[in-house]
DNA sequence: TTTAACTTTAGACATAGTATAAATTGACAT
DNA sequence: ATGTCAATTTATACTATGTCTAAAGTTAAA
């Protein structure tokens, strides 16, 4: 995708075959891979690319603000493209994470944590996806 | 203490000197130790006690209900000794967990998420904690 | 006291992630 | 085009967290 190139220059990564393809595959993958997992995709398309470099080229994302981490899964980073505060749902059967809208819920109080400065926040949900 | 073995059968759980040391271990923590923290206490009094056996205990402990694993942290598991609903604040600074009562914080909407069976929910709050 | 169930132990294994050093690639001034 | 320096990639070693296994040790209870 030309997409993936310009999305690259726009935060100063210097492009190459690796990072393209790094790219691609963490935004392909939808639901907050993990590095493995995103590793795994680019495989299929360029096998010679090595684990270091997709996780090198996994925090250089993360540290140009493309991409942001989040600890939820047991064991695991993933990471989000979605980079705006939003919350998080994690379905305890499937072990898929949902993004949800941060306009869903609405949380009182924060601001009155009287010994805490707080950066940021998120409401972390866990249960069920219920089925249609 | 003796309190510790009481608490150890009210939960079913056989007492053993490992299990009681690592009980303590856990309790007397305070601030959401990972296994190996608690390994690492275990052992100043009870040197000849096994990683694999402070690992299988925490895991019991969580099992029969006494603890509770968070993931909040960066590739550790932490375990917290109250197991009740509460809210956690990562000082990003010290990298400690702070428990947030339940009722600083209400949050609104979380019946209304449609596909979502919610079984629980906290907030996650990060930022730095305010030194008076 | 013998048996069966439970518990502990040491060590092997699995997985996620980082660090390092050598090789490769790329940019670019000459 | 060429040489050079910096950036990037690679393979591999290493660390850390956690699980599994099989043998040894304990405990309970007939």
């Amino acid at each position: 995708m030309q997409n993936i190139l310009i999305l690259l220059q726009e935060h100063k990564i210097q492009p190459t075959p690796q990072r393209i393809a790094t790219t691609q595959a963490v935004l392909d993958a939808g639901s907050h891979p993990s590095a493995d997992e995103v590793w795994e995709r680019v495989k299929t398309d360029h096998p010679t690319v090595s684990r270091a470099t997709v996780y090198n080229t996994l925090n250089l994302l993360v540290e140009k603000g493309v991409l942001k981490t989040q600890i939820i899964k047991e064991g695991k980073v993933v990471f989000d493209p979605c980079v705006e505060p939003h919350h998080h749902f994690i379905d305890e059967e499937s072990d898929e994470i949902h993004d949800i809208p941060w306009d869903a819920l609405k949380v009182k109080g924060e601001d009155s944590l009287k010994d805490f400065e707080v950066r940021e926040y998120q409401v972390v949900l866990r249960g069920r996806r219920k089925k249609k």
